[in-house]
Parts: C-alpha cells; sequence; structure tokens
DNA sequence: GTGAAAGCGCTAACAC
DNA sequence: GTGTTAGCGCTTTCAC
C-alpha cells in the first residue's frame, strides 16, 4: 500500500492512463516512455493495488478451490497437498491468488461457490472429487465463471477436463498380481458415489472379467484407515478368500497390511497388497508398498494452466490428458502362496519378482497370464 | 455479479448510502428502513462485490497462509488438512476468504508473503511452521499487517501466539515409558531448524535427564518417512540399543514400526513406539500406534479467532494458550523386554502410568503388563 | 435520520 | 502516440 500509479505518473511526467499501459505491456506509449515509466515504477517501489484493478477490470485475479472432505480422511490424503503445490507454480507465475475453502459442514460447500462467485471473489474454479452426477455442474454452469473438472464428470458438462487415467494403473496392478499367478483377487473399493472411486472399481472388475475371474470379492469403504482395516477382515474372512488385495488408496492399503500381519498372514507371502497413491511413505515400508503412481503436482500445474487459458480466452476448451497412473512394484506383491505357487512357472517370464522402481516402470505383462 | 447496491437503493427509494448502512448494520438508519432495505436487497438477490468493498474500506476481506514444505512431507503430514479446515469454520463466519499459497521453489515464499501483502490482497497473515531466528518475523512486521503465530517464535515478536505446549505430550511420553520399565529410549527428531522439531527434542531430553537418563540415543531428520527408517535403524544398531523409540512425528513412526519389524524385532515386544500427531491412520494399525494428539482443526479456529480480532481491534493482543498435547495410549507401547523388566519396580513412584488421553480411548493396560 | 457527493486506485474509452 | 476523463461498486464524510 502507498504508492499508487498517479505518484509514478507524476514521477514520470505522463498521465495515469500512460502508467496502466506501459505497466501492463499495452500498446498506447512509446517504448521511451515505457521504459521510463517503469524505471520510476521501480524506483518508488511501486505495486498495483490488486482491489483496484479488480474493480476496474472486473478480473479477481484470483481462482477457487473448494474441497469438501472430512478433515480427517484429508489428513491422510497426499493428493491434494501435492496438487495445490502444483496449482501454485502456475498461478504465481500468472500474479493469481488461490482462494481455498474447506467445507466441512453440511452445506457450507454450495455456500462457498456461491459466495466466491457472486461477491466476484473468483475469476474459475477447480472442481475436484467429482461425484456421481455431481450437482455442482449445475451449479457452476449458473455462475458463468470457467470452471476446469478432474476428469470428466458422468454427466454433461461443458467445463474442460484434465484427465487422468487411473483405470490404467488399477488394470496394471491386477494384470501383474495374475501374473504373479493370482486367481482371488480383491478390491477395497472406494466411496461410489465418487467417480474416481467408482471408475477404480470399475478397472478392477473389467480386468478381473477379461481374465476369467470372478469379481466377487470387494468390500466398499470411505477411504478410511479404519473402514479399510474392517474391509480387510471381512475379505479375508469369507470362505475363498482373497490372495491378493488392491486397494482404492494407500492409506488403506498401509492400515490392511497391518490388518493382515496382525491376523497371523504374511505380506506378500500370504496376501498380496496393492495400493494407490503412491504416497510418500509408500516406497519406506517393509515390505514396501507396490502401488499405482499418479502425479498430483504435474495435475495441479496442467490444470491452472487450461483454467488460465479459460480465462484469458473464453472457457470452452477441449479436455486435456495426463499421462496415465502407473503401477510402482515394490515388495508387498508376490506370488500366491502353496498349492498355486507352481502358477508361477506358468506366468509370462516378464513378471519378474517386482523389486523394480524407477519413476515409473513396471508394466504388467497383462494379457498373456492365464494358467 | 449484476445487482449492485444501487439498484438495491433504487428499489427500496433510498439512497446508497443508506443502503450500505443498512447492509453493514451500521447506525445512520431507521430500523424502518433498515428492514425495507434489507428486504428489497434479498429481493433482488444481491450480494456485495468484495472488490469494491475492498476499495473503498481498503481491506481485503481475506488473510493468507504460506506453507512453505515439500509437497511430499506436506502429503504426509495430517496437521495442514485439518488446521485449515478450522480456520475456514471462522472466516466462513466472518464472510473472510483464505488465500493459500504453497511454495516449493526457493525464494518462492518471500515473494509471496510480499506479493499478498503489498499488492493489498490480504488483512492479515497466519504465520506456521516457526524457525529458529524465522526472518519472516521482521519481514511480516514490515509490511505492518496483522500476524498471528502458531506458538512463540524464538527471537522477538511483536505478534499474538496461539500456544499448544507439545512439550506436554513429549514429557508425558516419555514418563509414560519410563514407567512401563523402561531405561533406554531414543528420539527421532524433526529438523532442528523448526522450533516445533527443537522443542520436542528439548521436550525428550529434559525429561530424560529429570529422571536421572542419559539423554544420547537421538537422531535429527527431515520428518521425512525415509529419514525416519534410516534414524531407526542407525539407533537400534547402536552398542545399548533403546528399548522404545519417540518420533517427532506419525510418519516416522509408522515407517518405523515398518523398519523394526523387518529387522526381525517385534513392536512392542522388543521396541516400544511413540509418535506425535495422532494421525487418522495410527489408532487403525496393529499395533495401535501410542501417539501425542494435538487438536489441529480447535488450534485453527483458535487462530482464525485471534487474527480477526487483530485485524478489527488492532494487532498487539496477548497470547493465547490452548489446552496441551495429550498422549494417547494404544499398543505399541508396552514394558520393554526381559532382563529390564524387573527395573519398573525401582523406576519413581511419580512417573504414573500417564494413561491420560480424555475423550477417546484405548488406556494399553500399561501398568498391569507383566509377565 | 437521511441523501448527496467525493473518492478508493486502477482500467479503458475517448479526444488530442 | 499520448494524455484526459469517466467510471468500476462501494464506503464515508458532510450537509440537510
Amino acid at each position: 500500500m502507498g504508492v499508487t500509479i498517479a505518484d509514478v505518473a507524476r514521477a514520470a511526467g505522463v498521465s495515469k492512463g500512460a502508467v496502466s499501459y506501459a505497466l501492463n505491456n499495452r500498446p498506447g506509449v512509446s517504448e521511451a516512455t515505457r521504459s521510463r515509466i517503469l524505471h520510476h515504477a521501480h524506483e518508488l517501489g511501486f505495486s498495483p493495488n490488486v482491489q483496484a484493478r479488480s474493480l476496474s477490470s472486473s478480473r479477481a485475479f484470483a481462482v477457487g478451490l473448494v474441497i469438501a472432505r472430512d478433515p480427517g480422511l484429508l489428513g491422510s490424503d497426499p493428493f491434494f497437498p501435492a496438487f495445490i503445490a502444483g496449482l501454485e507454480t502456475v498461478l504465481a507465475d500468472e500474479d493469481v491468488t488461490l482462494v481455498l475453502t474447506v467445507a466441512t459442514r453440511p452445506g457450507a460447500e454450495e455456500r462457498a461457490y456461491r459466495r466466491l462467485a457472486d461477491g466476484g471473489r473468483v475469476d474459475g474454479f477447480v472442481l475436484s472429487d467429482l461425484r456421481c452426477t455431481d450437482n455442482r455442474i449445475a451449479l457452476l454452469e449458473e455462475t458463468g465463471l470457467p470452471v476446469v473438472t478432474l476428469n470428466r464428470p458422468d454427466g454433461p458438462s461443458s467445463f474442460p477436463a484434465v484427465l487422468v487415467d487411473d483405470t490404467a494403473g488399477v488394470r496394471d496392478a491386477v494384470e501383474h498380481l495374475i501374473a504373479l499367478g493370482h486367481r482371488r483377487i480383491g478390491h477395497v473399493a472406494g466411496p461410489q458415489d465418487l467417480i474416481h472411486g467408482r471408475s477404480r472399481l470399475r478397472a478392477w472388475r473389467d480386468t478381473m472379467t477379461a481374465h476369467g475371474l470372478e469379481a466377487d470379492l470387494v468390500a466398499v469403504t470411505d477411504f478410511g484407515a479404519g473402514s479399510g482395516v474392517a474391509a480387510t477382515e471381512e475379505l479375508l474372512g469369507r470362505g475363498d478368500p482373497p490372495t491378493a488385495l488392491v486397494y482404492a488408496n494407500d492409506v488403506m492399503a498401509i492400515a490392511g497390511m497391518s490388518a493382515i500381519a496382525a491376523g497371523g498372514r504374511s505380506v506378500p507371502g500370504d496376501v498380496s497388497v496393492v495400493g494407490y497413491d503412491d504416497a510418500p511413505i509408500a516406497g519406506h515400508l517393509t515390505p514396501g508398498l507396490t502401488t499405482v503412481a499418479t502425479s498430483p503436482m504435474r495435475w495441479g500445474e496442467l490444470t491452472a494452466r487450461v483454467l488460465m487459458r479459460a480465462i484469458e480466452h473464453g472457457p470452452r476448451l477441449p479436455d486435456v490428458t495426463m499421462a496415465p497412473a502407473s503401477l510402482v512394484v515394490r515388495g508387498s506383491t508376490a506370488p500366491p502362496p502353496g498349492p498355486t505357487a507352481h502358477s508361477r512357472l506358468t506366468a509370462p517370464s516378464s513378471t519378474a519378482p517386482s523389486s523394480s522402481r524407477s519413476s515409473s516402470s513396471s508394466r504388467s505383462s497383462s494379457s498373456t497370464a492365464r494358467e
């Protein structure tokens, strides 16, 4: 606060308008005047007042992100911090600010969107955690503001989406297990009102079915550690229990591994485990957690880039597709125990005992594995 | 955007000024006029344009939070999401927005503070992750904006702080272990340039010393899972190894438990483990992780409340103290193995089993468990 | 108690 | 090309 455009204008001996043009690299001033103005601006330590710019240009120079999740679940999800960091790398360069709302109380989410939109506080939104038949789409379309969605909604949406195919990661995971010789592969699914909870379940089921395996070992959870444990116990307690479990996130997988061990079974000796997220801790457990790695930070970057483009050049943009989520094989997956063990011999040679790692790695040679 | 104060004024047959007074519950209009105005405002779906309010009142109706951390570490820290959710409950009521910046690139942090302050984008800051001799204090004092710090900086600061005594939690943890009979208690410390990394180390050392135990088993880390594992292995590999480890956060404790098990030792049979944070997953592992619970959400609430008060009534406010962090005893702590077992009898009586914990759960029958 | 009017700091349309 | 000027929507001082 303090030095205004008028001060700069006076110092440079020009009008306010000229200063505005100069500062925004816009035609309307000669090169000579421009650099003189810039010099004085710098000299005086001028920094534009966003409120004023906003008011006259009716831009907020801010974008909104509303997160509606239980704080406990949020706290164990490695996604958002990295995603936000990714957004930030782009936004900071554009001098755009991120307005974050964490909505916990009922109704707070919708209020948050309205408040930000109606008050003119943001120029656009990032829409994450898409839900099945998500009513926020209509809500946001009503505001007329540009929006970018994380993955494509299942209903109609006029907003561009930044897509990550999580299907591929889950499919690779299941096929990796099949290649190891597993036949009884369970899935600890996320909430089915979230499209990514649903798509991961579908990917698991489709892959199982495609390989002629029965997709009966599934338990639906809320993504929390507690229900991950409960689901693990429930699935392992069934008649013909799984020899491998694919979890919809790492938190449940980690809690699940612990529950499996507590039940007297070993990972991966008796039960193989695959997570989803590649949380920072995943590689530091023993055994390391085989999991599906997404790139939340790059997702954030790309999302911000698309959103900025939508804000500047109109909201109707094509979808952008990111590299698919990829399987990271670590120690928590191995051939199934005992009787089934021989099947590994018949498995395609490419399915080496894992322990690979590398950045992305490990295509699991899917299709071929059959006995 | 759309309906302005002028529209409301016209509808109600009054001047813009009157509408402004009415909307802000301020003297200057009669009750009758006020309610008529409010009625029309509501009718028209009026929602004030923040930019305009900001410009004329030179308030941003926003507060800033700048987080400078490696996204990987951030992603495994349950603190921020809950803390932010807590902030939000208060801010939303006041119609104040949270501007979040995650600074990853070098220099980005300072730039972020300056950008938000100089541009008039925020009315105040929350300062977290305080560092030893934190230069942000001076930086922010320069801006003249109100600030609330999370815990008291080690250097001079004119800002009010919201205090949580993490010392008490660590002390309780150590005394809980001592009461169980442990003598060789190690500490896997956080970064020593963070005041909370340092204060937890100090609390551990002071408690050890106070009980006449040697505080030699310490390893300093970066709070990451990887270095938690390394520190665990290093400490357990020493000549006279620890029978218990107190970790500066839960992520390291969880990774540490896994490393201990991988090394052929059992938790808590051979080594007891205590974490810090009470991450959502902590209670769902087997054994459950004994840990120190803070209340990040309430911390956020209180911080927001103090900050709002500072913004509205001047920045020089007294510190506010929260309930101290408290120990949550679960299954990961037990008496030390074999030969040392008798030692508990000689332990000072003052070190009661401390299975405190209020609301929830799981006093692990500590004191009684003996063979 | 009420209304008129002067800005807040900037942008952008318009004359020069 | 350059400078002047009228707002953006609201708050707030000042007459009435």
